[in-house]
DNA sequence: TTATATTTGACCAGTTTTGTCAAAACATAT
DNA sequence: ATATGTTTTGACAAAACTGGTCAAATATAA
């Protein structure tokens, strides 16, 4: 199972970079990117948008997986998840129109 | 669409209780319970357990409706929604094994 | 050992959340 | 209009949570 700490571990590994580089280039603090690779801490909206374009991935797919970590970590002691997921989904809907 | 401050609300109408009488009873302010009931604020997991035990209310029913609108409410600016739910979905199934 | 890279943890500042309270608003009756 | 009772609003403080900074600790390799 993917998650957001390993898309952009994987992409800075690729490209062969150091954290500090990644760091310098972003304006993030190399200790801050260390936990988001190690799914330690989250990273704002913004900060995920900077990963995007640095590193070239699907602003939609890492967005995703940043907010689907979210969800998950929000409902991991919950055995209702499956029924709290269906009902979120019919309220996403209904506010929609 | 259902959310959690109808139903309390409705539950307290049905027993002809006045918000003075629900705050002393599970000791919380009743300017609170009035924003709960119109879904201004959220209440914390060990309010709703409170909810649920002094109106009679499966404690599963009031937990889905209070996690399902935090959900909804952390995507609510997302059109990513649907792919988020089906991705937290997974990431949550493969927690549990 | 030295040098370089990563991780950890303590600390601070800013934000958000939660609780308390009294006043304002609303309703209803006299 | 006044009086009484209920709910809502908003200002404020306390507590909890987030995000950032930094240096020390750890790990890895030469």
């Amino acid at each position: 199972m993917t998650n957001f700490g390993d898309l952009i571990r994987i992409a800075r590994e690729e490209k062969g970079l150091f954290l500090r580089q990644v760091a310098a280039e972003l304006d993030i603090d190399q200790a801050i990117i260390s936990k988001f690779e190690r799914n330690e801490r989250k990273p704002t909206k913004e900060q995920v948008l900077k990963f995007a374009k640095f590193y070239k991935l699907s602003e939609e797919i890492l967005l995703i997986e940043w907010l689907s970590d979210k969800v998950a970590y929000d409902l991991q002691d919950e055995n209702l998840a499956d029924k709290v997921l269906k009902a979120a989904e019919q309220k996403i809907k209904y506010k929609k129109k």
